[in-house]
DNA sequence: AGGGACATGTAATTAGTTACATGATTGT
DNA sequence: ACAATCATGTAACTAATTACATGTCCCT
């Protein structure tokens, strides 16, 4: 989703700054299928504010400095409103990790080895701390997103853990029968 | 991944030319974690061919216009395989369906189910035509990739046929009790 | 004394997409 | 006649990231 209808976003559950904003897609609810910088969310709250879809109000602190809390605005939550009504783009999928298992059988198994348990460890993590959070104060559609967060990386782990022995195995069997047949295809099958 | 490691990686299973590396990404064995246009794929094999990385070879054909047929050669296999030992870069997933599900109680109960339905549509489809193909030629490593995106979607539509009726009940519900407390939050929780 | 959290903002850079330009062949 | 598939390439544009600039407080 555009940095600014995030923001948008992030604003209908309450009042917040451009530094908490970024905190929410980093380590708040938004941080598994979300993200933005401080380069990009600064100059959305600008133009936010400019259209009036925000408000700001300059906040001093003591022993911190000075921050600019957001609220949405009633015109900012129908432009939010009809975002929603927009058929949502095909969701963008960029994953390395994926592209490495492709070519796993072209990886020493060490690293290999080292990059699997690195994914499930974190996985897990994200499991425990996902588990944490009081889901009974928030909205459906919040809990929903939530749970099916974590049906996708629980079932993430069990594969790993359930095939990525058996494909460690292939592949050092295939590296050592490749000294005898070093012969690449000359055409992709698709 | 970058588009020169993806090209590399595609011409790694065999010759291809631009428009085969597109179709690979668009409805190949890339398709679930790699996306490329033509306006970055064209430019990233004329420097991919400039750095020795890959060969080129024109081909006529009939009753087609010609092709540029490219080939790995050995530097750029060494190239990938320097690539793969790199530290995966986090997985960057960007979903405005997640976002959505996200603030489902902001939206039409029949524009969200609606949303639900094509979205498991999708996915059924996708695993429909994953299952088809035939893994028993491909390395391990494919093969692999291809049950985790397997899981993946599976998981997703088991939890969208189980949850989404409960959550348009909840949102419907919700939405009639909206009318006696029509109160926001003023600080948002983490 | 050095790093991290808090806090905002701009400028340079990157990496991609979309639109354009061209053109034959095949199917409806 | 019109759209789709095959086929390559460039130019304009977009949307983001990274690095820079500035400064305080708190902890070790």
């Amino acid at each position: 989703m555009d940095v600014k209808t995030l923001c948008l976003g992030v604003l209908s559950r309450g009042d917040a700054s451009g530094y908490e904003i970024k905190k929410a897609c980093e380590e708040g609810p938004f941080s598994h299928f979300q993200d933005a910088s401080f380069g990009s969310i600064y100059p959305a709250l600008a133009k936010l504010s400019a259209e009036k879809l925000v408000d700001c109000h300059q906040m001093s602190q003591e022993k911190r400095p000075d921050k600019k809390v957001y609220s949405i605005t009633p015109s900012g939550r129908t432009a939010l409103f009809e975002t929603l009504l927009l058929p949502p783009a095909p969701d963008k999928v960029n994953s390395d990790f994926y592209f490495m298992t492709f070519f796993a059988q072209l990886m020493p198994t060490d690293v290999l080895r080292s990059i699997l348990e690195k994914r499930i460890t974190w996985y897990e993590g994200v499991v425990e701390r996902m588990k944490d959070c009081n889901l009974a104060i928030r909205p459906p559609g919040e809990r929903f997103t939530h749970g099916l967060g974590l049906a996708h990386y629980r079932a993430e782990i069990t594969y790993l853990k359930e095939n990525m022995d058996q494909l460690l195995d292939q592949i050092a069997s295939e590296q050592s029968a490749d000294a005898e047949i070093p012969q690449a295809p000359k055409t992709a099958a698709l």
